[in-house]
DNA sequence: TGGTCATATCGACGTTCGTCGATATCGGAC
DNA sequence: GTCCGATATCGACGAACGTCGATATGACCA
């Protein structure tokens, strides 16, 4: 026989906004994997070459949107470290699709993952891609 | 009497690529101070508010480019860690006008900062902010 | 003064992005 | 099975981006 564990319901779910992501721009460039910034030199003894600041940039660009910002950092503030999209619309004030859209962005860059449970599909932000971004960083300090 | 020293030459400049910037996109917000990022809790217990999340983007979203990353690179890697834009046109492959436009980008962001010489600009990377950006990503890791 | 060279700006282009409403999919409850 | 709610995808829109050629600016030299 087998036991279901439920999850704990999510935070907020008495909101219902009813619309839908984007979706236009799934670009077909693999997900990276979380350490896929496997670079680099120095950095301040050779420059990129272009491959490399290719993946970096990737990621970089995965990151440096205000609303991605805020839902990684609400990602991180929340109890276990992790939320389910109906928690992160109402925070944002932006709209479902909106939120779905930004998910999938930053899980294409490996920045966070979400598995599904129940009708909730819970987030959370991988460690790993952000200690080897900024790893790749830090020469430049 | 004034004596004015003279910079030694750059290292290329026999090439001559005439063209130019692009520029239309000069956007009239102010330029970021090296330390803009003034903020903010650690991140892991508040959420970044939309301001904080707004600044902390428009910086990642320079450095968010393959060009711009080779650029920063090639420059940290030159002899005194600067160069002037004609040493940069050979090296990134792209014409003269849109090193320029890259260059404008990132010392809108506060990112580098260019002084004239005679004839050439010199870039150099701006540390400081380097690792203001740095400190405030580190709470993620 | 005029010429030349390095650099910045202008104007235009195609592409990518962020956003949303409408709709599809998936899972649980009844 | 049918319904409902959470989430993802689709399609469209306007705005921003990266790129370039043409041109303007600015500094040096003859």
């Amino acid at each position: 026989m087998t036991i279901l564990v439920r999850a704990v319901p999510p935070v907020n779910h008495r909101q219902s906004s009813m619309s839908c992501d984007d979706g236009h721009m799934a670009k077909q460039l693999p997900v990276l994997e979380p350490a896929a910034v496997d670079c680099c030199a120095p950095l301040t003894e050779a420059p990129l070459n272009p491959e490399q600041a290719d993946v970096l940039a990737r990621r970089l660009k995965a990151l440096a949107d205000p609303v991605r910002l805020r839902l990684v950092s609400i990602l991180l503030a929340s109890p276990g470290q992790e939320a389910c999209t109906c928690d992160l619309v109402g925070p944002l004030g932006i709209a479902q699709p909106t939120v779905s859209h930004h998910l999938k962005k930053l899980a294409e860059a490996g920045i966070v993952s979400g598995d599904r449970r129940g009708v909730w599909t819970y987030y959370r932000v991988s460690t790993e891609a952000i200690s080897a971004l900024l790893g790749m960083l830090s020469p430049l300090r």
